[in-house]
Order: C-alpha cells, then sequence, then structure tokens
DNA sequence: TTCATACTTCGATGGTAATCGAAGCATCGA
DNA sequence: TCGATGCTTCGATTACCATCGAAGTATGAA
C-alpha cells in the first residue's frame, strides 16, 4: 500500500502491558527467565511464554537455554536504545507506571541502562570524557581518540578486545530522567563492569538502580571531573 | 508497581495498523483531515474520528478547527522525531510495509520528515554545516555558531524570528533510509521552507518525496558543498 | 430556510488476542 | 528409574476494541 517500515508491528509488541513490563524488567540488562519475568509482568508462566515467543519472533529478545532454564534477555544494543527512547518520550508526556517514589532520586542518580550506566552519572561521565577529548563527537557518532585509547587502557579495560565485537566502541544513548546522552557501546559496558569490578558500585537487588560507595564516589568524581 | 515511564501507553497507540498509517501519513508535516485520513488508513470516517481522538487524548496529535474542516497534526516536533526512531529500528529490521517499489530511490534522495528535510541530502546538508562550522556538535545537541548565524541570515533567514519560539533551533533527527543524522529544529524547517519558496525544490503530491530541480541541485550542491 | 458537507457520537457486531487450566516434554538430581 | 522443576503447547474462555451503520451536531452555501 505505502512506501517505508512498518511501525505498528513494534508498536503493538511494545503495547501489550504485560509484553512492555518484561522488556523494562530485561532493561536492566540481565537475562532472565521466564518464571521471573511472569512475576515482574503479574502473569502466569503459561501467559508470558507466548509472550516471549512473540517478542522473539519480533526480533526484540534472544534466548539461551542452560540446563533446564531458558535465558531471555534484549536481542542486541539497539533494541535497548529503541527502549530507552520511547521512555524519554514517555516520560516527557509525564505517562509514568505510577507516580514517582521515594526510589526515584537514586533511579535518577544512577541507574544501569541495558548493560551501561545512565543516570545523572552517567551523563556526567560522557561529558567529562568530551571535555578531556578522550571521546571525540561527529553527528550522532562518538569516537574514542588516541588519548582516550589510553586512558582506558591505563584503567585496565583492554582495547583491543573491545575492538574485536562487532558492536560500536562508542555510542550515545539518550537518557530518560537527564534528557541528555550518556555513553553505550562496548565501552560503555566494560567501564559499568570496571565500577562494578573495583567495587566502586554495586547493583541493587531486582531494581536498575546502582548504589556508589562512599570510597566508589571518589573514584568517579577523580576521574570524571565536572 | 514498578517505577519509570509507561511505554505500553504510547506503543499500544501506534500498535494498531490503522493508527500508525495516520500517524506515517502525518510525517510529511502536512496537517490533515480525517477525511484524507480515512483514505490513507483504508477506513471509514467513524473509526478514523475515534483513532483520531484516542491520539489527540495521548498527546501525539493536536487539532485545530478551520470552517467545517478539522485539521490534525504532529503535536510537537519531538513526536516527529519518535516516530522517524521507530521507523529507523523498523527498516534496520526489515520490516516494511510493502516491497521497495520504483519510488523508493527518490525517497531516499530526499524527503520531509515531518517539516524538515530528511533521506540523503538531508544528511549532507548538515555534515557540511558542520564541516563549515557554521553548527558546532555537543553529545546529541546542535549549536549554531556566530558563523552559522550569519550565514543564515545573508540565505534570507530572520534568525531573531527563529529564536522567539521555545522550540530548539537546531537538533538532530535520525533517518531511516541513510542510518545517520539529519537537522531537524526551526532552521531545518526554515531551510526546506526555504528550499520551496526559491523554486529549487517542489513537494510530490500525497507523498513525502522531495523533488529539487535542475536549478535547484546546482544552488544547494554550491551551498552545501559535499 | 433549506440543503449539503464535514465530522462526531451512539450502539451493535465481530474478530482477535490475552489469559489460564490441563497436559505434555525436557532436564536434573537421587 | 522416579519424582521434581522449568517450560511449552493445547484448548476453552473471556474481554477488549476496531469496525461500521445510523443518528446527531456544526458550518457553510444557496
Amino acid at each position: 500500500m505505502k512506501e517505508g517500515p512498518d511501525i505498528a508491528l513494534i508498536g503493538s509488541l511494545i503495547g501489550d502491558p504485560a509484553r512492555a513490563n518484561m522488556l523494562t524488567a530485561l532493561m536492566g540488562g540481565r537475562a532472565l527467565t521466564p518464571t521471573e519475568l511472569a512475576g515482574h509482568a503479574g502473569i502466569t508462566l503459561q501467559t508470558a511464554s507466548s509472550h516471549l515467543a512473540k517478542l522473539e519472533a519480533g526480533g526484540l529478545l534472544s534466548q539461551r537455554k542452560q540446563g533446564r532454564h531458558r535465558y531471555y534477555q534484549l536481542a542486541e544494543d539497539e533494541v535497548g536504545l529503541m527502549l530507552e527512547n520511547l521512555m524519554g518520550f514517555a516520560a516527557s508526556r509525564g505517562m509514568n507506571r505510577h507516580r514517582p517514589g521515594p526510589k526515584d532520586p537514586a533511579l535518577r542518580k544512577a541507574r544501569v541502562c541495558y548493560n551501561h550506566l545512565a543516570g545523572d552519572y552517567g551523563v556526567r561521565m560522557l561529558d567529562s570524557l568530551i571535555a578531556a577529548k578522550q571521546i571525540e563527537v561527529a553527528g550522532d557518532d562518538l569516537a574514542l581518540t588516541d588519548a582516550g585509547q589510553v586512558r582506558i587502557e591505563a584503567l585496565g579495560i583492554n582495547y583491543s578486545s573491545l575492538k574485536k565485537s562487532r558492536r560500536p566502541i562508542c555510542r550515545t544513548c539518550l537518557d530518560w530522567s537527564e534528557r541528555r546522552s550518556h555513553l553505550a557501546g562496548t565501552l560503555g559496558e566494560a567501564l559499568l563492569a570496571l565500577f562494578i569490578d573495583k567495587g566502586w558500585a554495586k547493583r541493587e537487588n531486582d531494581s536498575r538502580i546502582i548504589r556508589f560507595t562512599d570510597s566508589g564516589e571518589k573514584a568517579f568524581s577523580n576521574l570524571f571531573p565536572q
């Protein structure tokens, strides 16, 4: 009939509340089992199973079997970015699943976005890297400079292993709480992993919140001055 | 139940094929009447009316009465950007409403995206402005430099009238055919209007395609060298 | 006033899809 | 081999909503 991409397909996948809840849960970056996801969505296992099959067929989720468990996760970085973008739009319209509670400030400060750091801290980190000319901006694309390469190696991140992946190293990702960009891509993922590895930050249970320790706060401020 | 924005609401609005078709038609930037939109969606006027009420209630569309006509259009720039983003995602997954036809090349070359220029020409224009340091990039934000301000005034665009609007002057918008950014915002709108005003380009009937005249092609290449 | 056009509202219908109980299949531990 | 756990498939039910005919409202033209 008409030319162009079909947005109705994706819309209908996201449009069901149960599926939307599962996708939001998976924005935490962890791979989850159908039983866990059913809990998040408030539905039975059977229903969840049928939803997950649809999301997988639609290319939004991927699956891997491990023993008698089945782990679902967002199929690609792009899916997470697309969802984050939708969340940003929804948030700007005041479409919230409930009124902001006490958890909210912590969520705005630092949280996981699929697999990298988001919230105030995520935005500050990217700003600082750009200010230090360790990351360069060109349109929507980001590029690691030579100085940046030296810098992350010094932090203990192996540059060549980042490069191996087909995914981009640096990438912008719009933040729904800050309405600014933060750093995604394999580097964004590696940096968050580093913070947690060093004991600077910790993921809160069953939540997207990231809590920095006192020493972690200091280290972060030193590494990424404002 | 959970914290965060509700994407299911928006998803369900976009998820209905009739509504998706109407939204896609409105991405052409023109305000359209319920009768016209019903035609685009292949439904009766009554059904279209109910869909339009829902889209308006959801904040995606706005409406203005003019005599016995009612004109619907995308409520804000942000709606167009969000839809364009979804289209980009859908296109990358090969979710198309039909196989690419003969119209496609022209659509990829130059088309309207809500109210500004998209496609190959749109991307080239932004790249050229950045290369000439007339637009500056900072994260996802764009800023007009002093040189850029002089430049657009020379083209006959009144800078202060652009500034009056609450909408941003420059803004990136992801292109689903090029997978790169082009220029949105009031300046993007003003530039497209300029091209059409000078007779360099013309909108094709009932389509998002923009056809450049021979002299328009030359003028465009001179203004925005690669 | 009268008729025509543009659109909305109401009401009834039908189809689709979300939901869950029950049964079936696979994996693991003993 | 047996039972337990995790998950899928099947089938039946239910609820929602897109759809359209018919009637109602508003604007404009004659």
